[in-house]
Formats: C-alpha cells, sequence, structure tokens
RNA sequence: GGCGAGUUGGCGGAGUGGUUACGCAGCGGAUUGCAAAUCCGUGUACACCGGUUCGAUUCCGGUACUCGCCUCCA
C-alpha cells in the first residue's frame, strides 16, 4: 500500500502517516458555526478533508476510517442571530444544519462517521473543566472559568508564538479578572435569553474552544491521528485545544497531525463573513454551475495554498469535466482508481497533480480508470442533458438537426448556417462527427429560441 | 511590531540540484463547403540580490511585494 504522506502543520514537515491504531485512522476537522448558509470559504476544508476521508478510506478500508466533524450549535453568534430575527435557537440550528449538509452533498462531500452538537456534549464539558481546575490548568473568576496559560508552558507552540509576544500585540481589552492577559474562557455565565446550563460554578454556557475539545475525547478519545481545519483556526481555536485536551488528560498526546488548508480568496482577499465579500454555495448552485464543477475548482489548487474563486476557472471546469463525461457515458468504471492518481493523493493531497494524472488518463484511452479516479476524488459529471429536455423539444431539435443535414447534402449552405446560428443562439451544441450530427444542451440552452425556425 | 504562508511561461497550476509537468488560450498543420468538435505539432517560465555547487527555478542568507493569524472566522 501506498504510504501516506501529509504536511502536519504542528512540525511544519511532510510526515509518513502512521496510525496510533495500524490499520485503523481517526480524524476530527472542526465543522460549522450553524446560523447561516455555508459560503464557498467554509466549502474549501468540506471538500478538502472530505478528498482526504475518501483516500484514507481507499487505503484503509471504509470501516477502518473514523471522522468526525462537528457542528457548533452552541456559540454566541448563533444566539445574536437568534435575538435579532426572534427564532428559537434550535429552529436556526436545525435549518442551518440541513442547508448544511445539502449544500455540501452538492459537492460530493460525503457524511462523516460522526456529527456531534456541542448542545450534546455540555455534561463532557464540564467534567473536562472540572478536571482542569483539580489539576490547577484552571480558575474560577467572577463567574467565569478561565484556562490559565501560565500552567501548560507549551502554549503557544502550534502557533509559532510566545505568550510575551501575543501579549505585546494584543489589540483587545483584557478582563480583569484574568490573571495573564491570554487566558481564555472556558465557561461563562449566561442570563436573559442567552442559553445555559447548571454547572458548578453556576447557570452558564461553554468557551468555544472547550467545545472541540470534549467532543474529540468523547468520539476518537485522548490521542487521534489527524485534526484538521482552516489555518484561520490556528491560533487561538487549536491553540486552546490542545492547551485544554493535554492538560486535562496529560498522558494523551491529544492530535498527531494537524492539517490546515489555505483560505479562499475573492480578488485576493480572504473571503469571510466579517469582510463580507462572501457568496454562498448555495448561491454558485443557482446559477446553474455543477455542485462537481465547483468541487473540481477547489481542488484544481493545492490545500495549502491561498486560492481565488473566478468565473473563468468555473467555465474552464465546466468544460473539461464536459469532455470527461463524454468520454465516460455509459463506460464501466474500473475496480480501482489509478495507480498514478493515488499516488498524487497519497503526497500530501496532491490534488493539482491527481488531476493532471486524469487528462493524461484521458488522452490514453483509460476511460474505465479516469471514471473510477473521477469517483474516488468524489467529482461528479455533469449530466450530459441536465437540462432534461422535454421530448417535444428533443424532437424539434432532432428534426431541425436533420434539415441541416439535408441542407448540407444539398449544398444550401445559406440555410445549413442559419440553421446553425439558430442552434447557437438557443445553446444548442452541435457537433459533426463521422456518423453524424449530435446534439448536446449548453449551459445557455433556451428553446423557445428555437420556435419558428423551423 | 511578532508569527506563518506565498511569489513559476499570456492565464491557471504542479514539481525538481542537471533531462525543465499538466490544463486553457495562442500559433502552425490535418480535417471541413466554411466552421465547430477532433487529431498532430509547437512554449527553457520559475520576484530581486548575494552565497554554496561543475551546475540552482529547486539548497542557504538577505531584500521587495502579496496574503493570513495575533479579535469572531473554514
Amino acid at each position: 500500500m501506498t504510504d501516506i504522506m501529509l504536511h502536519n502543520s504542528a512540525t511544519r514537515r511532510k510526515e509518513r502517516l502512521i496510525p496510533v491504531i495500524a490499520g485503523q485512522v481517526s480524524m476530527y476537522v472542526c465543522g460549522p458555526t450553524v446560523y447561516e448558509r455555508a459560503h464557498l470559504g467554509n466549502a474549501r476544508p468540506a471538500v478538502v478533508f472530505d478528498t482526504l476521508f475518501r483516500l484514507l478510506r481507499k487505503q484503509f478500508g471504509a470501516e477502518a476510517v473514523t471522522y468526525v466533524r462537528n457542528f457548533t450549535d452552541v456559540e454566541d453568534k448563533i444566539n445574536a442571530r437568534a435575538a435579532e430575527t426572534g427564532r428559537a435557537i434550535s429552529d436556526l440550528t436545525d435549518e442551518t444544519i440541513v442547508w448544511y449538509l445539502d449544500d455540501m452533498g452538492a459537492l460530493g462531500v460525503l457524511e462523516p462517521t460522526h456529527m456531534p452538537r456541542a448542545s450534546a456534549y455540555i455534561s463532557e464539558m464540564v467534567s473536562m473543566i472540572e478536571t482542569l481546575i483539580s489539576r490547577g490548568h484552571a480558575y474560577e473568576a467572577e463567574g467565569h472559568v478561565l484556562f490559565s496559560v501560565d500552567s501548560y508552558s507549551l502554549y503557544g507552540r502550534l502557533s509559532g508564538r510566545s505568550v510575551d509576544d501575543m501579549i505585546a500585540g494584543a489589540r483587545v481589552e483584557v478582563a480583569p479578572y484574568k490573571k495573564n492577559p491570554m487566558d481564555f474562557v472556558l465557561w461563562k455565565p449566561s442570563s436573559g435569553d442567552v442559553p445555559g446550563w447548571d454547572s458548578p460554578w453556576g447557570f452558564g454556557r461553554p468557551g468555544w474552544h472547550i467545545e472541540c475539545s470534549a467532543m474529540s475525547r468523547a468520539l476518537l478519545g485522548e490521542v487521534f491521528d489527524i485534526h484538521g481545519g482552516g489555518n484561520d483556526l490556528t491560533f487561538p481555536h487549536h491553540e486552546n485545544e490542545i492547551a485544554q485536551s493535554r492538560c486535562a488528560h496529560p498522558k494523551g498526546e491529544f492530535a498527531r497531525v494537524w492539517i490546515h488548508n489555505e483560505m479562499l480568496q475573492v480578488d485576493g482577499k480572504k473571503m469571510s463573513k466579517s469582510l463580507g465579500n462572501f457568496f454562498t454555495v448555495r448561491d454558485l448552485l443557482d446559477q446553474d454551475i455543477a455542485g462537481g464543477v465547483i468541487r473540481f475548482v477547489i481542488l484544481s489548487t493545492h490545500y495549502r495554498k491561498p486560492m481565488d474563486w473566478t468565473a473563468r476557472k468555473a467555465a474552464d471546469a465546466a468544460t473539461t469535466l464536459g469532455k470527461w463525461g463524454a468520454l465516460v457515458t455509459g463506460i464501466e468504471p474500473a475496480p480501482s482508481a489509478a495507480p498514478e492518481v493515488i499516488a498524487a493523493l497519497a503526497d500530501d493531497l496532491n490534488t493539482p497533480g491527481a488531476i493532471a494524472a486524469l487528462h493524461a488518463l484521458a488522452a490514453a484511452g483509460r476511460h474505465g480508470e479516469l471514471k473510477a479516479s473521477l469517483d474516488l476524488l468524489g467529482v461528479a459529471l455533469p449530466d450530459q442533458r441536465s437540462n432534461a429536455v422535454a421530448d417535444e423539444t428533443a424532437a424539434l431539435i432532432d428534426a431541425l438537426v436533420a434539415q441541416r443535414a439535408e441542407a448540407r447534402a444539398a449544398r444550401d449552405f445559406t440555410r445549413a448556417d442559419a440553421l446553425r446560428d439558430a442552434f447557437a443562439a438557443a445553446g444548442v451544441i452541435v457537433t459533426d462527427t463521422p456518423d453524424g450530427a449530435q446534439w448536446a444542451t449548453g449551459p445557455n440552452f433556451d428553446p423557445a429560441k428555437l420556435e419558428g425556425v423551423a
């Protein structure tokens, strides 16, 4: 079996994946906070780690891979959105979760093994916080429980920063009850409409970071193989997760390999909610950009490089997938993806390299392997006639195509070219082959424009 | 200011201490009534300045610029 090499951002080098338990792999990825539609930037990690999930399943067997991606459904942004709209929090989070699964499903993202909701793990969080207090890593102050960064000497190692530097560069006001300005909240009091739970420190709710520590512990244990997420989470979220989990479970290593995807950009700037330069996955799907096309564009750039989304890339991807669709239609997939494709993916998830291998398969006539390889990558080819042409429309087009053939045979090129122009205007793509003309509908298909041509 | 990532031909985008992917576009040709599609052919580009080396785009040091994190963020 091909070794899987992954760039571990904790050690900043490429390492061979050696699972904690031979033959089994466990992976945790930070999932979305659920209060609105996922934007394209949110889709990047979902697609990247889904591709890794697919590779791991291929290499270790589907049953041997445990993949956890949480839903953060306890978070102050959710509370704020619910308050603004007057909706119940559970309505908001339930609806957003359905949207998320729909949208990611359209991108070919498989459902992880477990999709825990933070709200279902409050007691585990409370328990972990109690452990941290008893071990001297956390303290209570004014109804809050704070993690003491001074109690963990390796704090800052993942993100490569020192506590002193961070304090010097801090741009936030420091709460007066913090012993060290970098101490972060594990538990905070709730009042009014804000949701809360009873705890040894009063009625309150957990901080964001402890949620992931508690869920990964509950589902994967004190040590697991891979932890993933966007690189914007490296600090403070992942740094804090490490501090919490390793201090609560000193014998566990927590995550062995850290994988961070780079940001998706628009015009060279990170797509983000705060900048407002985002569009949702649903927006693109509604523009008839196929999920397979979106996924292909995302996979066209290596996950550790910034990637700009452009309409040009989507158009190019649609063209490529359209060609491959024609090659692969009716072809039986090979039993396995091509070795070149697997080798590229096993080399730190080199998806652009894998796509180059796909082009080679297409050129070499290895269409069965092409199909199987596209399946491994999770890229769905667009249906050649996805616009579901009505029977009478199809009959009309067939008739017009036949008329054009007759006109050409009669050397009536004026008539033949007029028909060709009409097809072009209506978004019907006609391709002449040695066996006669074939047609398919294009992205701007508009059957109304064929009226009166006959 | 601190930390991290990046800078590859017209565009997108891999990779490598020497033979210099791949895709798109372009150009030349075949084919075609003319096109489209297809097929064949065609591109020594690696930000800048030093260093190491027989040889560097690839290693080391520095400079510039871009992006990210340092506050919620995938």
